[in-house]
RNA sequence: GGGGGUUUAGCUCAGCUGGUUCAGAGCAUCUGCCUUACAAGCAGAGGGUCGGCGGUUCGAACCCGUCAACCCCCACCA
């Protein structure tokens, strides 16, 4: 059989996700074991795949593959979001392309549209993250907007109004005027941004007295209906019943005194403008102002203006600047820093707005949320967010959740015209209910709310509408038998960005319809950024395409570099050479596997060294085995890669390997017998199956090429290995080996001697207190021609010690003795210097008397050793 | 403005309630090796006054105070 020399991650690649799917491994059906499940953060059906979501995904593709391997029914359901602003935008711009206004469209022609463009384009992203390797269950895909899980959204509106918790009204909201809709508080993205603070005379009615106010927004001057000051602020006392004229309009507009504002910002004035500035909205409704909308829909000056109409709200702010400036009523420009609001998902500056939406009440809702995060019913990872989230659900406000937008669930609100509003499903019952408000109420008139509800209104149902939609409608005490068994779900691995956004709302809608915690854990990745710390993201260009690593890399090799750099909940900071490193590892192992399957099996006898090595590893790999368990249920990510890494590529390959591999005789390799080979092939096996969940290509390849197998004898649900007593003084007595090995070789760097040439290590020991039992192991790995015991010291030979035994290499003729010398002395003034700090603290009588018992007996064991040490390298000097 | 986090070798990180080896790992670096599994490799080595200062303690990377830098979240100062 040839067998290529480095692993071709392509190929296997391209046969074990068909084959996994095939066989239905990734499926999952109720049965009598333990259920694990995961449902994915569902991605934007926009979405293409990036390095968060490959973050995120290795981590629950990971956890899910183990969870199958510990024989627990897995779960992981997978799916798209319909993320309304985002993918309307898609859809009005491609529209657009085409010649076609969205405004031109009946809202049917659009959502048409919209479902063409999803079906053509939408979920990309599912397809790529089955070339990551991710085993979801994709039988069981959802889409937020499927007509059944749309139902259960629009049944939890009707549900969460009867209760009284929806209400509508007019608020001042979070406007997008590139979007053209509302959106929550939770979407809008506050950035540091310069501008400039005008400071803009405004004259005071029949004097010729002058008011300063200093705003940022000189656009909205059009708007003001008042000038605010501080009661207490003496310098403008005697303005009290005064007005003020607004610029530009010449509107008289009252002086008004309200300790809200800040006597110490800017001239201590403000220009109150309520349609367009929250503090200025509430001041409006206290002191009964007029409100005055100066702008439109889409960031233009409206009508209402009443100047500059039809402008732009950015040009407009400076036109109005300079034209300020020409009047003379510009007393000065500041550079301030302020932050300005963005919309999440256009970017566009948002501008607070007066309008008619719908609102959920959070207080009462969320209260059950909080607590099940407070007592670790529902717990986060890491726990530092507890006291984000805390905060979060203890100052939570009202949810904006109507949009002004088509794509999405509409709002099931029905109108008379006549003032009447009924909140159902149909328009029949609408109509009938209505009748009972409004006999007289014309069915033609019976209209629709226009506006769909916010994306994370149907999301927040997702890990149980996914399972059973019809859950909200029947009743959890009636839901089917796929949410009654794998919900609550148990890991959530998410992005901290979104822990407001989408789980607490999970937790407070699981809650409510359930009863239940939608999950056990909610895992928060960082955020991946680039090697100098910045976001990575599209606009900045600095985000590798994943794809292109997998490409290169392998999926393994990707897998493993993501996870190597995820500390638990830090952030990462990604860089490709981590990829590379995860493609060398997959390569170590492709070799191991290689030299393995070239063992050619003989009727020899099993050599000592051979026997140990077995049970040395054996004992090593339960030890490892245990560690990487507490690592997964701690969760500590990397640290379960970095053991496995290690127990593969150091101990197994770089110890355990070069001890059982047969030597080469006249450029012949000998056979190995069949006790180790068979060992071998085992221990390789295990390593295979706890490397399966990082490395699923490579480990199912292999598992394939060492042994012929049945159809349905894969290491993807092949049982991981269990952990098994460890024998402490076999793993004790090959780190000596390790040690006495690293000397031999260090003697052979220093004097330039072979790795060929053959050494002698002499163990200076009496019969009976042999220091290794593992001297055949050491004889194969340091290549000696002997290894025997003396009670002597040994003349011309470079000594060492490990732990409390001397050791000689004899090197006739070769030793400088001055050099011996030297490093004999260096060694000798450490030991002392190190024994004066041991004597030192001994003979502090306030060390003595404070120390744990057990501390004090180690310091004096530390002392013993060392003047022992110092005994044998004096002797040794001695006889150089 | 409030809250949280981070600061340990060149880089990315471990270091559990203060005490077993004068601080550990991986990567990178340096030196020697194309040794018949692997140069995507092997062998060996070097590298840190644990952000600064002060305190508690017999003893501090770990506890307390303070300062500094960076990051994140929340918040209606124009």
């Amino acid at each position: 059989m040839e067998i290529s020399k480095t692993y071709n991650s392509h190929d296997a690649e391209a046969r074990w996700y068909p084959y996994w799917l095939e066989k239905k491994f990734f499926k999952s059906v109720p049965d009598h074991r333990t259920p694990y499940t995961i449902v994915i953060p569902p991605p934007n059906v926009t979405g293409v795949l990036h390095m968060g979501h490959m973050l995120n995904n290795t981590i629950q593709d990971v956890l899910i593959r183990r969870a199958r391997m510990l024989g627990l029914n897995a779960c992981w359901v997978p799916g798209t979001d319909h993320a309304s602003i985002a993918t309307e935008a898609r859809v009005v711009k491609l529209l657009a392309e085409k010649g076609i206004k969205k405004s031109d469209l009946s809202r049917e022609a659009f959502l048409a549209h919209a479902f063409e463009w999803k079906e053509k384009y939408g979920g990309i992203i599912l397809e790529q993250l089955k070339k990551l390797g991710a085993s979801c269950d994709w039988d069981r895909t959802r889409f937020t907007m499927e007509t059944d899980l749309s139902e259960a959204v629009i049944d939890v509106f009707i549900d969460l109004y009867n209760k009284g918790h929806i209400y509508r009204g007019v608020r001042m909201v979070n406007w997008d005027p590139q979007g053209l809709t509302a959106v929550s508080d939770e979407e809008v993205i506050h950035k540091e941004t310069n501008s400039k603070l005008i400071y803009v005379k405004y004259k005071v009615e029949n004097t010729n007295e002058f008011i300063t106010v200093a705003t940022t927004r000189p656009e909205t001057i059009m708007g003001d209906t008042a000038v605010c000051v501080n009661p207490a602020d003496e310098r403008y006392l005697h303005l009290k019943g005064k007005n003020v004229i607004v610029p530009v309009v010449n509107r008289v507009v009252p002086v008004i005194f309200d300790d809200y504002v800040d006597a110490s910002f800017g001239t201590g004035a403000l220009k109150v403008t309520p349609a367009h500035d929250i503090n200025d909205f509430n001041l409006g409704q206290k002191y009964k102002l007029p409100t005055i909308d100066a702008l439109t829909d889409d960031g233009k000056i409206s009508e209402a203006a009443g100047a500059y109409v039809g402008m732009d709200r950015f040009a407009c702010r400076k036109q109005i600047v300079k034209d300020l400036q020409e009047l003379g009523l510009v007393e000065k420009t500041e550079d301030i820093k302020n932050k300005i609001g963005h919309s999440e998902r256009t970017d566009a500056v948002i501008e607070p707005r007066l309008s008619l939406q719908w609102f959920l009440k959070m207080e009462e809702i969320s209260k059950p949320a909080l607590e099940a995060v407070l007592n670790d019913d529902v717990k986060l990872i890491p726990d530092k967010f507890i006291n984000t989230y805390k905060h979060w659900m203890e100052n939570v406000r009202d949810w904006c959740i109507s949009r002004q937008l088509w794509w999405g669930q509409r709002i099931p609100a029905w109108y008379d015209g006549k003032g009447n509003t009924v909140v159902c499903k149909t328009k029949e019952e609408a109509i009938e209910r209505l009748k009972i408000q409004n006999p007289q109420v014309n069915a033609g008139d019976v209209k629709q709310d226009d506006d769909v509800l916010d994306t994370w209104f149907s999301s927040w149902l997702w890990p149980m509408t996914v399972f059973d939609p019809k859950v909200i409608a029947n009743g959890w005490d009636h839901a089917n038998a796929d949410l009654k068994y794998y919900y609550p779900t148990n890991d959530l691995v998410t992005a901290p960005e979104i822990l407001f956004f989408w789980v607490a709302r999970m937790i407070i809608a699981g809650k409510e319809y359930t009863g239940q915690r939608p999950f056990e854990n909610v895992y928060l990745t960082g955020i991946v950024r680039d090697k100098l710390g910045r976001k990575m993201s599209k606009s900045l260009g600095n985000s590798p395409d994943p794809l292109d690593l997998i490409e290169k890399y392998g999926a393994d090799g990707v897998r493993v570099g993501m996870l190597f750099c995820s500390p638990a909940g830090n952030d990462l900071m990604f860089d490709e050479s981590y990829c590379e490193q995860g493609r060398n590892f997959a390569n170590k192992v492709w070799n191991a596997f290689r030299l393995i399957i070239g063992f050619e099996v003989g009727d020899v006898e099993q050599p000592e060294s051979s026997k140990t090595a077995i049970e040395w590893f054996g004992h090593k790999f339960s030890e490892q085995l245990e560690l990487v368990n507490d690592h997964y249920t701690k969760y500590r990510m990397s640290d379960a890669l970095m053991t496995t890494y290690k127990l593969v590529w150091d101990d197994f390959c770089a110890w355990y390997l070069e001890v059982i591999k047969p030597e080469f005789i006249d450029g012949k390799a000998q056979p190995i017998d069949r006790a180790t080979y068979d060992a071998t092939i085992e221990y390789f096996e295990s390593l295979l199956k706890i490397m399966h969940p990082w490395m699923p290509f490579i480990t199912e390849e292999i598992w394939h090429l060492i042994a012929k197998r049945t159809e349905k004898d894969c290491v993807i649900v092949a049982q991981w290995p269990a952990v098994k007593p460890q024998n402490k003084e076999s793993l004790t007595a090959f780190e000596v080996v390790k040690e006495i090995v690293t000397q031999v070789r260090n003697i052979r760097q220093q004097k330039n001697i072979s790795p060929k040439e053959k050494l002698e290590v002499k163990e200076k020991s009496t019969v009976g207190q042999r220091f290794s039992r593992f001297d055949h192991v050491t004889v194969k790995l340091a290549n000696l021609s002997s290894y025997s015991y003396t009670s002597e010291k040994v003349d011309g030979a470079i000594g060492f010690m490990v732990l409390s035994a001397e050791f000689f290499v004899p090197l006739a003729g070769n030793i400088n003795v001055e050099e011996e010398k030297e490093r004999l002395k260096k060694e000798l003034e450490y030991n002392m210097g190190f024994l004066k700090s041991v004597q030192v603290k001994l003979s502090n009588e306030r060390f003595v008397a404070n120390a744990k018992p057990e501390i004090i007996s180690i310091e004096r064991k530390k002392e013993s050793d060392a003047l022992n040490k110092i005994k044998l390298l004096e002797e040794q000097l001695a006889t150089l």
